[in-house]
DNA sequence: GAACTTCATTGAAACGATTCATTTTCAATA
DNA sequence: TATTGAAAATGAATCGTTTCAATGAAGTTC
C-alpha cells in the first residue's frame, strides 16, 4: 500500500532505526549514509505516517485556530500569519470559525482534542475559562488571540485597544475637532469596551465632546444606520470615529449619499485598517492593527511553549495600534470649508 | 499518564478486545458486560487515543483545503462553506494557502499526506496533475475547486467562467454600450482566460468593440493603473468590465478621482461580488459566483466519495454565474448625460 | 450423553513510527 | 600489534488501538 520506514530501510540497506534518525536526528548519522537514505526517501516518495509518529511520541504537528469569523478581514490576516508561521515549522493548522457561538466553539474544542492538536490559538467567545482548562488538562497548550484573560497566567497576544481608542481621539482633537461621534458595537465585546474606555480617557484630557452611537452589529449596514442617527443629532459632530472599518465604510457611504463632503464637513476614522480601507470612496483613515504580525507572533509563541521541554514562561504580548492617515481625515481646518 | 483500554480492561476484569467491542461493536457484547465496562470507562474518564485508532483503521476525520489565498474574499467564502459542511459531519479542515506557488503547494501536499487527511479540496496552482496523482496513489480523495482538469475523470466544482464573461458583455451591450474595456489579469490564469473567451464570444454576437487592458496582478493598485491606461485611449469606452472586483474597485477609484461620473460617463462591472462590492463609492455591479455554495458542495462531494465504500461516480459540477445589478451600471441612456 | 450450534469472550498480531540499550566499525594511541 | 573509545548502525520493544482466529460456555437436538 504505502511506503513505510521498513521499505526505505530495505532499499537503502540500513536499519529502520537509521531511517528514523535520518528524519529526526540527522546529526547522529554519517554524511554518506544520510545522503543515501535521503535519496532513497526521495526516490520512493516516502512520507512518514503522522499517526504512528504521533502515537509513539505522544504529540502531533498540528495546531487549532479558533476565531469568530475568518470572513472578517482582520481575522483573515491573523489566520494567514498563523498559517505562514506554522508552515515554516511543518505544522498544519485546523481552521475553526466559532461565529462567537459558545456551542460551536465547544464542538470545535472537542474535535481538536480528538485530533490531539499540539496547541490551540483561540479568540474565546466567552471570558469563561472552563473550556480552556479542558484543553490544558489534556496537555494542549493554549494561547489567547486578540483577547486576554485578566489575572490568569497564560500566553496571549493582543492589541492595546484602550490606547487605540485614545490615539484616535487625540489625533482627531489635534485636527481641531471639538465634537466627535463614537460609533461602536455592543459594549459586551471586550475590544469595543476597551476602545471606548480609550475614547473617554482622551476626550477628558482634550476637552472634546463625545456623542456615543451604539449599533448591534459591526457591519456596513449598521454603519449606514449609525450615520442616519448621527444626522439626527442637534448639532452635527465634525468627526466620526468608528469601532471598525466596516462600520466606517457604512457611515461614509450614507453621509456621501446625503451630500455631505468628506473630510471637509465630517472626517471619518475607522479601526483595523482592512485591505479595503484605501479603496473606499474616500480612502479611509484607520487605526491599524498588525493582524498578520499578531498571527505570526501567536503561532511562534505557542510553538515555543509546546516544544520547550519544561520551563516555559507565559508571556502576554501586547501590540500597539498605529494611526494610518488617509483622505477621510486629511488635515483641513475644521469648519472652514463646510 | 493517560487511561488506556488496558487499564479499563483490567479494572472491568475483561479483555482488551471486549473493551474495544464495547466502543465499536456494542451489539456483540452481552448486556451485563456492556454496562459494566461502560461504567468503568465513565469512572476512569477513559478517552480513546485517536492516533492509535486511526493508525489501525488508516483513516482520519480530516480534510485538506488548498487555495491560492484566503485573503481573497472569494476564497474566504469558499473556505467558510467547506468548513461549515465539514463540521456538520464532525470533520476538521486544514487550511493551506498556496499563494499560487508550486513549491508551497508541494510542501502542503506532503503535510496533508503525513496527516493522512481523508480528502483534499484544491485549487491547483498548475494544471499539471502529478501532485494530484500522488494524493490519489495514497488513497486520498481529491476534488478540484474552481478549476477543472479537462479529460480527467475526477470530481470538480467550478463556475462557468466563459458564460460569466458572456453575460457580462451581453448585459452591457443591452444597456447600449458599443465600446467596452475588458480589464483583466494575465491570461495564464484559467479563470481569466475563460472569462476573456466569453467576452470575445459575446462581443462578436452583439457587435461590440472590446478594448483589452491587461495588468499583472488582480488587485486595486493594478486597477488604478488600468484606469489610467483607459483614459489614455483615443476614444473612451462607455463601460468597463473587470476580471475581478478588486480591479474594478481600483478602476472606480481612479476614474472618480479624475472627475468622471459613474455610471453616467462610464459604467463599471466587476466579477466575484465580494462583500465589499455594495460598499464601494458607487455600489459595484458584479458577476456573482456562489462562493459559499461552492465550498459546501465541494465538501459534500468529497465526503460522499471518501465514505462511499467503492462505487463512486466522479462528478463535475458547474455553477452558473449571475449578474448583480447595482448603481455602477444603473440603466441610464448611454452618451446622454456626459 | 454425544454432537452440534450459537453466542460471548479472549489474547496475540498487526498498524508504522521512535527509542535506546547493544553491537559493530574504525581510527587513534600505547 | 593490541587496546581503547568515540561514532555509527542495529533491531527488538514500545506506543494504544482494532481485528480475528481460537477458545470457552451454554443451550439444542437426536
Amino acid at each position: 500500500m504505502s511506503v513505510s520506514v521498513r521499505d526505505v530501510a530495505k532499499a537503502a540497506k540500513v536499519s529502520v532505526g537509521t531511517v528514523s534518525n535520518v528524519l529526526n536526528h540527522p546529526d547522529v548519522v554519517s554524511p554518506t549514509t544520510l545522503t543515501r537514505v535521503q535519496k532513497t526517501i526521495e526516490d520512493l516518495g516516502f512520507v512518514p505516517n503522522g499517526f504512528a509518529r504521533q502515537l509513539r511520541s505522544g504529540f502531533s504537528r498540528t495546531l487549532g485556530l479558533v476565531v469568530p469569523d475568518v470572513g472578517n478581514p482582520f481575522f483573515t490576516e491573523v489566520a494567514r500569519g498563523v498559517e505562514d508561521a506554522a508552515r515554516k515549522r511543518d505544522y498544519a493548522v485546523f481552521l475553526c470559525n466559532s461565529d462567537e457561538s459558545l456551542e460551536k466553539e465547544d464542538r470545535y474544542i472537542n474535535v481538536l482534542i480528538e485530533q490531539h492538536v499540539r496547541g490551540v490559538l483561540i479568540t474565546p467567545a466567552d471570558i469563561k475559562a472552563d473550556r480552556i482548562d479542558a484543553l490544558r488538562a489534556r496537555g494542549i497548550c493554549v494561547t489567547l488571540l486578540d483577547r486576554e484573560l485578566k489575572g490568569r497566567n497564560q500566553c496571549s497576544v493582543s492589541v492595546d485597544d484602550v490606547h487605540g481608542g485614545q490615539i484616535a481621539i487625540e489625533y482627531l482633537a489635534s485636527l481641531g475637532h471639538k465634537k466627535i461621534a463614537w460609533v461602536s458595537g455592543p459594549a459586551k465585546i471586550p475590544q469595543v469596551a476597551d476602545r471606548g474606555a480609550g475614547v473617554a480617557k482622551a476626550a477628558l484630557v482634550a476637552s472634546v465632546e463625545i456623542a456615543h452611537i451604539e449599533v448591534p452589529l459591526m457591519n456596513t449596514a449598521n454603519g449606514e444606520e449609525a450615520a442616519r442617527n448621527l444626522l439626527a443629532l442637534d448639532s452635527l459632530p465634525t468627526a466620526v470615529f468608528c469601532a471598525n472599518d466596516l462600520l466606517a465604510l457604512g457611515v461614509m457611504r450614507e453621509l456621501l449619499n446625503q451630500g455631505i463632503q468628506i473630510p471637509e464637513q465630517i472626517a471619518i476614522l475607522g479601526y483595523d485598517d482592512i485591505q479595503f480601507a484605501p479603496s473606499a470612496a474616500v480612502p479611509l483613515s484607520s487605526i491599524s492593527q498588525p493582524a498578520y504580525q499578531i498571527g505570526v507572533t501567536a503561532a511562534d509563541l505557542i510553538l515555543s511553549e509546546c516544544e520547550s521541554e519544561s520551563n516555559h514562561e507565559h508571556q502576554q504580548i501586547k501590540f500597539q495600534p498605529r494611526l494610518v492617515e488617509r483622505a477621510s481625515t486629511s488635515r483641513t481646518k475644521v469648519g472652514n470649508n463646510g
